[in-house]
DNA sequence: TCTGTTTTGTTGTTTATACAACACATCGGA
DNA sequence: TCCGATGTGTTGTATAAACAACAAAACAGA
């Protein structure tokens, strides 16, 4: 787990298993995706798979951590610059998420779904927070980064509830001021 | 080499080289193509080409033979039916071939090249000679084999020569009714 | 010509993948 | 309820791929 990502079978085959899941989503429901069936589109072993992730679960969360990075602008995830574009790529990036993954009904799993979303989040804005400000108190910054990643899923949720009558590009611009400038002022 | 075509690590592997020569062959000359070149953008190790090919003239083989083979139609070959579509097919399939090598002016290699092409036209040629006609004397299938390839190739140069002044199909149509009929009627 | 550089093939060892077999869990229908 | 079928996760072994190191050939330039 350690230098293992550089060994070309390795990107090879956890790209061939990531890219089948992210196809099959776009066929349907999460519920309805096994591990064979992933493994059948990618064309590598049942057993391959369980090399690399520990069930489907974490294949998910390995596949949203990817989106995420991959959506956002390097430049600004380097330095961890919290603006505006930053917010809108992630928002974006799991609305488009949850979209292929249509979960549209399914109790038992969304909430398993909403957990990892939010773990990732928190994740990414933790690093970001850190890179930001390193000299914070750590505790502070690990708060500020699960707020943030509640509620920027809990922003996803009611984007849904709306039934997508507006880009989630739209929906969000208009508050993340208040999330960069506070509520107070809720002015760049 | 035997059962070795089934098992999803070569069929992978084999995919991935002979893609990465395509590709390759599309922006560079063959004289200027290496072997690390192509392992390089097959993200592959370069010993593991040794493991499937023998040089790059056996890829270069091997990489003929799919091309034709995918171009045609796999019914009409299947049952050895040397028809209009057949030739047309393979015809557009090597004069394909060789304008994505780019290999205009190099004798030295033209000539290798030239050999491989023919030698594997010979052998789809006579392997469909043989379903077409089963009893027939297998010398005589082996000798039109072998004057079918070299006569198929003299076109496709005699195509070059005309600096490509029309396609491939509309220049081998014409002829093929000699090829199917024979001298004397040149009539279907 | 000589010399340093690149490319070609080869070999031995380590690591990842394929495959078959297994126990167990889950689930839907008789 | 039971039962067959399907999916999950694990294990042992065979094989392909990665990697590093090597000698020899091909090559470019002084």
């Amino acid at each position: 787990m350690t230098q293992s990502k550089t060994d070309p079978r390795i990107l090879r085959t956890r790209k061939l298993i990531m890219d089948s899941f992210i196809e099959l989503s776009g066929k349907k429901e999460f519920k309805d995706i096994t591990i064979k069936d992933i493994t059948t589109e990618a064309m590598i072993n049942r057993a391959t798979f369980y090399y690399h992730f520990e069930d489907i679960y974490d294949l998910l969360e390995k596949v949203l951590s990817e989106v995420l990075l991959i959506n956002l602008n390097g430049d600004s995830y380097e330095k961890g610059e919290l603006n505006e574009g930053t917010f809108v790529s992630i928002f974006s990036a799991i609305t488009n998420f949850q979209t292929s993954l249509s979960n549209r009904c399914h109790r038992g799993y969304e909430d398993t779904i909403a957990r990892i979303i939010r773990e990732q989040l928190e994740i990414i804005f933790y690093k970001m927070l850190l890179k930001q400000r390193p000299s914070e108190n750590k505790q502070a910054l690990n708060t500020a980064a699960v707020m943030l990643s509640w509620g920027l899923y809990g922003a996803s949720v009611e984007w849904r509830r709306n039934s997508r009558t507006i880009s989630p590009e739209e929906f969000i611009k208009p508050v993340i001021p208040y999330i960069t400038h506070g509520m107070k002022t809720g002015l760049p």
